[in-house]
DNA sequence: TCCTACATTGGACTTTGTCTAAGTCAAGAT
DNA sequence: ATCTTGACTTAGACAAAGTCCAATGTAGGA
């Protein structure tokens, strides 16, 4: 993920190793981590790691478009890093876990004029939910 | 919403004051309300109720059926009574309220077989975003 | 190398939600 | 009408996820 990396320095991130492990470890095509699991995984390799600096990164990452917050559950948010190509979301209901699917066609053309209530609307979500095959045997 | 007690009388429910009190504060077609605001309307009616008491009701009617959460943002989740006509959602990015939208066609007719990963899918929902009319001005 | 603005830290705090033990009460039985 | 009982409610402690802040550390330019 070097490619982020110099992204970020682009936009005039202070490059510091805190950061770096927070990009390594949201590495990856099918990563949907939690705060606190990519706080543990950095930890691993630099366990002076605080909690909020993992916040904070994870934040600053999404405010910039490089990774995605996907709240599926209301329990704690996920983070997506796989912003390349459009996708949406299939999750188990039982355990959590989150697959990458591509439907297809654009779900927001979906949506008549007069179903809009004057709305700017700048994206459509769609999260498919069901039984994992783990979970149904 | 009486029928909704008979319902709930129907499935072998006692009837409390409380749940009276959380049923009739659903009441509405446009209602999105947190646990929080729903114990807050509930409290003006019934001022000793107990946040417990509105979560466990709340639960109880998601789990019958008559009631859908709603976790759009990662932060409170809703509660949308509205279940009688299949619908979608419309959220303000910034100031977090909702719209129920009808979106045409079936969100799970687009998703292909093979990008199903042996998953028994249940259902889809669509989450529209964008920026109200009021907090566009 | 030094400076300084920005990043990090740790801990307190907030919000949202869950759990439990003890008390209360709706509704059927008498 | 009253009794009985198991289901419901309560208050408060607890837990999980996230935010905030003052003090400290450091990346990167001068």
């Amino acid at each position: 993920m070097s490619d982020l990396l110099d992204r970020l320095r682009e936009r005039g991130w202070r490059l510091t190793a805190q950061r770096r492990v927070v990009a390594e470890v949201l590495n990856g095509d099918h990563v949907h981590y939690t705060a606190d699991e990519v706080h543990a995984h950095a930890s691993a390799r630099l366990p002076e790691i605080a909690r909020a600096t993992v916040y904070n990164t994870l934040s600053e990452l999404v405010a910039i478009g490089e990774v995605i917050e996907v709240s599926t559950d209301g329990r704690a948010k996920r983070y997506d890093p796989n912003v390349r190509h459009s996708h949406q979301h299939l999750v188990c209901s039982r355990c959590g876990t989150i697959r990458d699917v591509h439907p297809q066609g654009d779900p927001l053309s979906a949506l008549p004029e007069d179903e809009r209530y004057g709305f700017t609307i700048s994206d459509a979500t769609v999260t498919y939910r069901g039984i994992c095959p783990n979970c149904a045997s």
